[in-house]
DNA sequence: TGAAAATGAATGAATGTTCATTTTCAGCGC
DNA sequence: GCGCTGAAAATGAACATTCATTCATTTTCA
C-alpha cells in the first residue's frame, strides 16, 4: 500500500476529510439508515448541530467519502501509468486489493454503497461516476499495456475492464467477510485467492492477445 | 435438508408464499431499511396488524425471502446432478443466471441483502446458511464432472467453488444495473458476458484438469 | 467586540410493533 | 333457510421509540 502523502489542501477541507475518516467505520459497522446523525457527529467528536455545518445531509456524507475514495483510487491509477511496467504492476495492485488485510473495511462499505445507491438517486449517480471513473483508468491501463490507442481500446476492452472490476469487487467483499469461525464452509483464503489471481491472469491475457489480434470480435471458439 | 420432495406446499404455507411473491418488489425497490411495514403490508392486501400473523418481524420477511430461493436454487441444482450431462448443463444455467433478463431483481435483493446481513445478525446467519448451501451444491456438481469423491473435491476445490459464485454474483449485479442509458460507459452487455463467460470456462477447465491431476496444492509460479 | 464555531434541547415526522375491536365464516341445531 | 356461536382472520388506531433536522443560546478567539 504505497499511501501517497495526502496534501493537506487538495481542493478539500482537511477538517472534512478528518470527519470523514472519523465516520467511516460507523457506516461500516452500522450501515447507512443504521448510522444515526447523533451517533455520527459524535464519532466525529462533536454535537449533532454543528455537525451540520460540515455536511448538510447523510447522503452528503456517503457522497465525501466516495469522493475521496475515488480520489485515492485515481491516484493509485496515475501512478500505474507512469510506472515502467504496467501491467505488473497492475498485477500487483490489484493482488494487494483482494488479500486486504488493510482496506477490509472497504469491501463492507462498498457493499452498503451499492445497496444505498439502488435506491437514492443522488448516491446513485454518484456512485455510478465512480465506478466510471475507475473503468475509464483501467482502459487508459489497457491501452498501455496492449499498446493499441485508447480510443480503440475503449471500444474493445470495455467489457473486459467491465469484469475485472466485477472480479476484484466480489473477491475483495468476499475476502473480508466477517467472522469466519466455521469449521466447515471456511475456504483457505489463500486458495481462494490463487484462483482469483489466476482468472485475472487468463483476463489480462486476453488483453495482451488483442493487441496483437485484429480481429474485433472473435467468436469464442470454445 | 437431503432430499425434500419439491411438493406443492412444501411445509411452506402457500399464503405466505403468495405474500413473499408480492413483498419482493417493496424491498428491491426500497431496501430494507425504506420498506416499511406499513407499506409492506399494503402490497401484501392486508393491514399492518395482519401481516405480524403471517411473518413476526422484518427480518422474518427477509428470512423467508431468502429460504424461498435457497430452495428455487437447490432444486435447479438437484435436477442439475441428475442431468447425464452436468458440466454441460452447469455451463448453461450460469450463462442463464449472467444474462438474466428473467431474475433481473433478483441481484438487486441480493446486494439488499448482503448489506442487511452484515449488520443484522439474524439475516447473516440465514444469509451465511445460503451462501454455504450453494456451496456444497457446487461441490457435488464439482465432484461429479471431475470424479473426483466428494470430501476430496471438497478439499480441493473449495476455492474453485467460491470464485465461481463471486464471479456469477458479480456479473448478475452488474449485468442488472438500473438505467445504463449513458452514452459513454454502457458496455456491450453481450461482450460483457461473453468475457464473463470465458473466465467461468477458465475456471471449470481447472476443475476438469484437477480429476487427472494428483498434485493437492501447486505452488502457482509466482 | 463580534463573527464564526459549537452546543444540545426541541420538533415533527416516520416506523416497528401491539392490541382492543370488528369482520368473516364454517358448523350446527332447528 | 335461519339464527346462534365461537374461533380465526383482519382491521386500524394507538404507543413508544428513533431520528433527521433546526435553532436559540453559549463558547471561542482573533
Amino acid at each position: 500500500m504505497q499511501h501517497v502523502v495526502h496534501d493537506t489542501h487538495d481542493a478539500t477541507d482537511p477538517r472534512a476529510d478528518e470527519i470523514l475518516a472519523r465516520v467511516r467505520d460507523v457506516f461500516v459497522e452500522k450501515g447507512f439508515d443504521g448510522a444515526s446523525m447523533q451517533v455520527l457527529a459524535k464519532a466525529a467528536g462533536m454535537s449533532a448541530g454543528n455537525f451540520y455545518r460540515y455536511f448538510p445531509s447523510k447522503a452528503a456524507i456517503i457522497a465525501a467519502l466516495i469522493a475521496r475514495d475515488m480520489q485515492e483510487v485515481h491516484q493509485d491509477f496515475v501512478a500505474l501509468g507512469q510506472s515502467e511496467n504496467p501491467l505488473a504492476r497492475l498485477r500487483e495492485l490489484l493482488a494487494d486489493r483482494i488479500s486486504d488485510q488493510f482496506h477490509g473495511t472497504d469491501a463492507r462499505l462498498w457493499a452498503e454503497i451499492e445497496a444505498v445507491a439502488a435506491r437514492d438517486s443522488e448516491i446513485g449517480q454518484i456512485s455510478k461516476a465512480m465506478q466510471s471513473e475507475i473503468h475509464s483508468q483501467i482502459i487508459r491501463i489497457f491501452s498501455l499495456i496492449s499498446g493499441l490507442p485508447e480510443p480503440v481500446a475503449r471500444i474493445r476492452l470495455a467489457a473486459h475492464a467491465d469484469a475485472l472490476m466485477v472480479l476484484v469487487k466480489g473477491a475483495s467483499i468476499r475476502t473480508c467477510h466477517p467472522s469466519d469461525a466455521d469449521v466447515q464452509g471456511a475456504t483457505d483464503p489463500m486458495a481462494f485467492q490463487d484462483v482469483i489471481m489466476r482468472l485475472i491472469d487468463s483476463l489480462l491475457a486476453e488483453v495482451v492477445a488483442l493487441s496483437t489480434d485484429d480481429v474485433p470480435m472473435r467468436k469464442t471458439a470454445r
